[in-house]
RNA sequence: GGCUCGUUGGUCAAGCGGUUAAGACGCCGCCCUCUCACGGCGGAAACAGCGGUUCGAUUCCGCUACGGGCUACCA
């Protein structure tokens, strides 16, 4: 049989990495197998739904890369793909109804008063459990308040013993008595079903054949399998998954920062690369790899390596991935992707493609973020004010007063080439360095420490000199030899 | 509180009765080197605890501890 999976959010805002994994491993678990993956929008919450949440659903799953088969933008056989839409078309009351027929369901008509009074706080926290209060009533009191319009729900009639078991691929069996079980409400008094019932009943009807969501669901699918039983259906096959929590490991909330997957690619992550970490987060591939593409995942997805424990979000990780992303780019695709940014930093060589490409190039290797780059080539723009302590460097064996000396030394040197491109420079000053005697470091050591102002900076000191040109670089060597003379 | 799930280095994570307990991030050191980064090499760092089962437990079972989740007319 056709595998089908199916990601079913709410449309309450941006895509919260936790969902960007369930919706991942949905679409592998699916499309490791040649199967289907359904988008289904669940707006059952009207007090939740946020504007234009439904179409960044649709962006971020297409930026993510999972294409989805079916769903309410593309359609397919088993519409509407909106729950609330199929509220209008009364599936939802048809099938609450045949419960109650069954005796599996029942109306309730308690007020919220009454609902309050039974609640009761334990540990600080409020803990209802209905009482199956509207049960009893007879079949001509539940027309008379029918018939008087009184409000009410739909509720599950759970037994009260016994046991029901549900099979999880990763969990195992999990049994839970059924005097646990809440006669949750199936159908809200607004007449929309609950996430709990509409799930279920969706789920039959567009043929989903592999439930996979978040493990905060395990203690209620017992619920779930009494309604598939109740009418009669199969029952799909579940694979809960961990949680990703913070560093706090507790469940990954938006409180936890940069925790949707649009925060992460506005702060320069790329979509691939967050595709590509949060996989990792609760599974991991047979082989070592750790660098893998949608296309890689799809090949290799076999749900059951994943794990049952949470994972913590490792934002530190997830840099490091981006900057290997960044070190295996395309060149060009770097530029296209860094360039604004360069431009940013460094106005004045705006204009200066060549220019521009170097610094690129030079920076591609060593961030892992695109807002790294302004700190790291600011220097180029402008001179920043720096200590003279900075010329001091044991391994280099230099100092200041050296520092002074070969900066003095060099001047001319410098002064009388003409060729500033970085080999014809690097080759000359080598040349001039043994010459004089000297080592490298001692030589070039403070003339980048002149140059930038930084102990560290993305390229050597005759790198700089090309970017700068002759007249900045004299300019900031004689600079930093006056600094140094008025020590 | 009840129910339920989990527990391998700081983090991710292999392992599915016998291993010197992988690998990755991060950290530290060395090498490379015109600084840094990249790259290469190396290092510190873990089976929550206690009882079983077994010739032998990280691996199986139980208990304890700790942590998570659920306990809504939210999903």
């Amino acid at each position: 049989m056709k595998i089908r999976t199916r990601y079913a959010p709410s449309p309450t805002g941006r895509m919260h990495v936790g969902n960007l994994r369930t919706a991942l491993y949905e679409y592998l678990v699916a499309k490791h197998e040649g199967g289907d993956f359904l988008l289904r929008i669940e707006d059952t919450d009207q007090e939740r739904y946020v504007e234009g949440a439904v179409d960044l659903i649709y962006e971020s799953l297409k930026d993510a890369g999972l294409s989805h088969d079916e769903g309410p933008d593309i359609g397919g056989e088993v519409g509407p793909y909106v729950q609330s839409e199929r509220v209008k078309s009364g599936i939802y009351q048809k099938y609450a109804e045949e419960l109650v027929a069954k005796k599996e369901a029942y109306y309730c008509f308690c007020t919220k008063e009454r609902l309050e009074s039974l609640k009761q706080n334990i540990d600080g926290k409020e803990v209802l459990m209905y009482d199956k209060h509207c049960l009893s009533l007879t079949e001509e009191e539940v027309q008379e308040k029918l018939a008087a319009g009184v409000p009410h729900v739909i509720r599950q009639n759970n037994p009260r013993e016994g046991k029901t078991v549900f099979h999880d691929e990763l969990y195992g069996d999990i049994e839970v008595d059924n005097a646990e079980l809440d006669d949750m409400i199936l159908i809200k008094s607004d007449g929309y079903p609950t996430y709990n019932f509409a799930n279920v009943v969706d789920d039959h009807l567009m043929g989903i054949t592999h439930v996979v969501r978040g493990n905060e669901y395990i203690s209620s699918t017992p619920k779930y399998n009494r309604l598939y039983e109740a009418f009669g259906w199969e029952i799909p096959v579940y694979i809960h998954c961990p949680l990703i929590t913070d560093e706090e490991h507790k469940k990954l909330s938006k409180r936890s920062g940069h925790s949707s997957f649009e925060d992460l690619t506005d702060l320069g992550f790329l979509p691939e690369v967050v595709v590509n970490f949060v996989a990792l987060l609760g599974w991991s591939p047979e082989d070592n790899r750790e660098i893998l593409s949608l296309s890689d995942l799809v090949e290799c997805f076999d749900y059951h390596r994943i794990s049952k424990s949470p994972a913590v979000f490792d934002y530190q990780k997830l840099r490091w991935m981006n900057g290997e992303y960044i070190k295996a780019m395309d060149p060009q695709r770097f530029y296209d992707m860094a360039a604004a940014e360069i431009k940013k930093a460094v106005p004045g060589f705006e204009g200066d493609e060549d220019k521009l490409r170097k610094i690129a190039s030079m920076v591609q290797s060593r961030v892992e973020l695109v807002s790294d780059i302004p700190e790291m080539i600011g220097f180029l723009e402008e001179l920043p004010d720096y200590d003279t302590a900075l010329y001091c460097h044991k391994k280099m064996k230099t100092d200041e007063a050296s520092s002074a000396g070969v900066l003095k030394e060099i001047l001319p040197f410098l002064e009388s080439l003409e060729d500033y491109h970085n080999d014809a420079l690097y080759a000359k000053i080598s040349e001039w360095i043994t010459e004089h005697g000297y080592k490298n470091g001692y030589v070039l050591w403070p003339l980048r420490i002149a140059l930038s102002g930084q102990a560290t900076t993305p390229c050597g000191a005759t790198e700089i000199l090309e970017l700068l040109g002759k007249e900045e670089s004299l300019s900031r060597i004689r600079k930093g030899a006056e600094l140094l003379a008025s020590k």
